[in-house]
This record gives C-alpha cells, structure tokens and sequence, in this order.
DNA sequence: CCTCATCCTGAATGACCATTCAGGATGAGG
DNA sequence: CCTCATCCTGAATGGTCATTCAGGATGAGG
C-alpha cells in the first residue's frame, strides 16, 4: 500500500490554494459570513474538495488561524532582525501597523479573531499567543533600549503593555476607516507615545 | 378606530423585555450568534413576539444597538457632571473603563459592534458616533484642564485620539481575560499614560 | 495494460432557523 | 354584553447551508 508518493504536487497545492482561499474569504465576510461554498468557489474547487482536505468548516477556519499565526510569526522575526538598534527596531514597530500585508498589518482579521476568541478556545489560544509574541519583542527592544541608555522607560512591562494596547486601539480605527487615522497618522500617533512613554527626545 | 390607548402597560413593558433580553443575548452569544429563538427564551416570550414587535431578527439587534447608544450617552453625561474639575473628571474616565456596567464598561459588547461594523452599515454608524462622542468628551476635558494650568498637551487633539485609542485596546485585553490586564491594572495603565500625555506630575 | 489508493466533483440529504400564519386571548369602547 | 383592534402563541413553511455520498478521474506500481 503506497502511503505518499502518487503525484506530489498537485493535492498539495490545491490544498494550499484553498487555505489562502479561506483566509481571502474570512478577510472579505469576517468568520461568521464564511460558508463553504465561498471558499469552494474563491478557490475554484468544489465544495466537497473543501471538506476533503479539512474535514469541516470549522477546521478549514482553524487551519487558516494557523496560517495567519504562522505568516505572523515570520514577519515579525524577519522584519525585526533587518533592523540594527533599539531605536529602529522601535521605529519600524510603528511601521508594521501601518503596513497592509496578509499577517501582521491586515487589521480587520485581528478584530475578526478577536471576536471569535471571545466564542472560540482555539482561536482564544490563536490570540493570546501572537499577543504575546508581539509583547515580548516590544518588550526585548525596550530592554535593550534601556541597556543602552537610549530609552527611560519609568517600568518596562507597563510600557510594553501600554504600547502594545495602544496599537490595537489604533488598529481599530484603521480597520473601520476611521477618518481620524490614516496608516501614516497610526504610525505617528503610535512613535510620538513610545517617545513619551520611553523618554526619547524629540526627533 | 382608537389608536394607541389599549392596556397601555403591558404591552410596552414587554416589548423592553425583549429589548433588554437581546441585549443580554448578544453580550452571551455575539452578534453573529444570536437567534430569535434565544432572544425569546431570554425574554420569556415566543419567537413570535419578538418579530411582531421588531419585524425581524435585524430589527431586534439594530433596536438593541440604538438601546446600547443611548445607555452610553446617559452614563457618559451623569458621570461627567458628577465631576467638579479637570483632572478629577479624568481621573473618573480612567475608572468608567474599568467598571462592568451594561453600558459603558461592558467592553464585550464593544468588540462586537466593532466586527458588526465591519459589515453592517447602521453597526457602522453607530459605533462611528459613540467613538466620536467619548473622544469628544476627552478632548473637552483636555482643554478645560489645558485652560486652567493642569495639563499640558503637546496637540490636543493626538492627546486625545491616543488616549481614546489606549482605552480601547486595553479593553481589548480585558474583554478577553488577558490575564495581564485586570480592571484595576486597566485604570492604572491608562491614567498612568494621560499623566504622561498631558504632563502631570506623579501622583 | 490492470488495479487500487487518492483526489475530486456536484447532486442529494438533513439540520437549523427566520419568518409567516391561522387562530386565540384580552380588554377598551360602545 | 358585543365588537374589534391589539397582542400573543407556537406550529408550519421555506430557504440556506454544512455535510454526505455515489461515482468518476488520475496516475503510481506492478
């Protein structure tokens, strides 16, 4: 019984063409608004092929929260290890959210999830875990920050808890077109409080 | 053909029923995961009712919606006129977040509107014109305290945009029991940020 | 060439739910 | 007492999906 050789790419592909599909979809209707068929047809497969490869609809979207945690994951390591000093790093935090890529900057699946972590343990857990990734890199720049004498943050975690809380609020304007916050104005907005907050002086 | 005289209690007096019962429904299920059939056993009534009186399970939510606003208007300005000075009435806004009422600290609900806004015009509206009116209110407080010596915002108006945001992405931890955001710690880290912001001295 | 595991399709099934509706209760006004 | 508008109920209806399934294609291995 060949257990995995037959055609290799193929499957595989489709499989992975429909996971970009259900995050596509889930960007467009929020987790609640994704059916099925959506996916099917964003994917340009059947229906059945969506259940083949995840079983249920509920798993197609958690395998997509997979993706999304994962794309996450690689983008903030590979953005913040191209950048030198804490003072950078810092600065291009400000950046990121006001990026637009399918992980770290497309602030209306972060709301979507967060609404679901509030019904969902798996997306609770999906949650909890990037918030911390994304705190503790706050965190580790301040700290190196502050070992340099670059930044005087009165206490480390408070600000990165603070900092990283003010993201998200700012996200959400951002998500819902807020006309008070651009992607520029977040980026800003965001740098002038880690000034204060860390005791940078003026640019 | 008389109009409106009837029995003039009951009726009204149920149809609050079901007004509140919906609110109660989404705060437990979410927008998205709420149903007539949930609303009506909530509210102690049939399915019927509950579309005699709303028309539509749409109805029901957007009614609630318009309920939810106007119990914010109402706490936000009791709680404002209590307040003598500047740093008082900000000091207030700092402890409004942290409280569970039904209307302004209930901060599930506010992740909700938010994703409803997303994809639902009135959603949008409405959470648009709350947003607008408690950044308003801030902004009010700034410039009192501004006016008599107590602050110094370096721009009123980024002071007030950031402090909006923070509450709300604090919010954001404490409506998803991040462990690393109490209520308290919640009013501490955000009037810990507006001393910041608006150069007050430590307490 | 066969054979068989995979992969894939799209129609059929069945569950769930908003909405409709036929009919009852209630009580104000005559 | 009647009558009739309101108010209310819960079973029936119909639409919308997720999921199942019967069968076809494909291609690796023999």
């Amino acid at each position: 019984m060949a257990k995995a050789s037959l055609s290799p790419k193929a499957p595989e592909e489709r499989r992975e063409r429909i996971l970009r599909a259900t995050v596509d979809v889930v960007r467009e209707r929020g987790f609640a608004g994704t059916r099925v068929a959506d996916i099917a047809d964003a994917a340009g497969t059947s229906p059945g092929l969506v259940l083949y490869h995840f079983g249920s609809l509920d798993g197609a979207l958690e395998a997509a929260l997979t993706l999304l945690e994962d794309n996450f994951y690689d983008d903030l390591d590979r953005d913040l290890r191209e950048q030198v000093g804490p003072v950078e790093r810092l600065r291009h935090m400000a950046e990121l959210g006001a990026g637009s890529g399918p992980a770290v900057g497309d602030w209306r699946l972060w709301l979507e999830l967060w609404v679901r972590a509030l019904h969902n343990d798996d997306a609770r857990r999906a949650r909890e875990a990037l918030d911390r990734r994304w705190r503790a890199a706050l965190e580790q720049v301040i700290r190196e920050g502050k070992a340099s004498g670059e930044f005087a943050p009165r206490d480390v975690e408070s600000a990165a808890v603070r900092l990283a809380s003010l993201m998200d609020g700012l996200a959400i304007q951002l998500a819902l077109e807020d006309t008070s916050v651009t992607p520029a104005r977040l980026a800003d907005l965001w740098w002038e409080a880690a000034r204060l907050e860390l005791g940078m002086p003026a640019d």
